[in-house]
DNA sequence: TGTTGACTTAAACCATGGTTTAAGTCGTAT
DNA sequence: ATACGACTTAAACCATGGTTTAAGTCAACA
């Protein structure tokens, strides 16, 4: 079992060490293991957990529920219905932001596309206007 | 021209009055008009306006950002290739974190896909053991 | 042996994006 | 005339999600 420092576990994924330590104290990182200088050792069952909590993060699951969920993974088998449940809603709001995001994306590019339209005919009344000073 | 009063406008667009006094004093809603007793007066213009805030901020453009923006709108033509190439940007942020989200989404989907095996398998093993104490 | 560099802690601090409160002004229906 | 509801303001308050600081411990290398 390879074990990482908090140095390395923040590298793996791109985030400041200050963000595992606060994840920790949250009760999003659970039964860590230390040295016996105690630093913190992340195994590869961690490393994993951590990879969950950050995939929860990315979908603006807040940190309360994400507490709640990794409470019920200690608690053991009993709360998979819950767990699955869970997971299935925060699934459809990802989707439901996902969607709302996608919708606002659209009226956007239909300023994107009206901008390029307006600088295009500035270019070209400047275009006409250099034609009729000849 | 229709002008709404600030509950007009709020229940428009599903959010709270507090919030768009809050807009105006951040300036993304400049040039409120108002009636004789100062309240504000939203135009189908400031309707407009009022939409692309929210676009905006649906999209997760921050405060600061949408700010800029709408003070160019103000400063005129002048300022049409900065506004295209703030909108091309933010187009580009969005798809990003879209595709993040998709991309964790995924990984909480092998959860789901898991979970529901698992108890899935549970419940073959109950049926099991009620069929081997007949 | 002493000085880095990587780690530790608790607590303070910060940014962001609002929301709530308190006190007051209008317009209108009773 | 008054009472109600809708509005106004400035300022205080709040939640969320970290980040920074200060002071200390430890391992390893010169």
């Amino acid at each position: 079992m390879k074990y990482r420092s908090i140095s390395e576990a923040a590298a793996a994924f791109h985030i400041p060490e200050s963000t595992l330590r606060y994840y920790e104290k949250q009760g999003l990182l659970p039964l860590m293991e230390r040295d016996e200088a105690g630093r913190r050792l992340f195994s590869d069952n961690q490393m994993a957990l951590l990879g969950t909590v950050i995939r929860l993060k990315n979908t603006h699951m807040p940190i309360s529920s994400i507490k709640r969920y990794i409470d019920w993974i200690l608690e053991g088998e009993s709360t998979l219905e819950k767990r699955l449940e869970m997971m299935n809603k925060h699934k459809q709001t990802v989707l439901d932001e996902i969607a709302l995001m996608t919708e606002s994306l659209a009226g956007i590019d239909v300023k994107i596309t009206n901008y390029t339209k307006r600088i295009q005919e500035r270019r070209s009344e400047d275009k006409l206007m250099r034609e009729e000073e000849q």
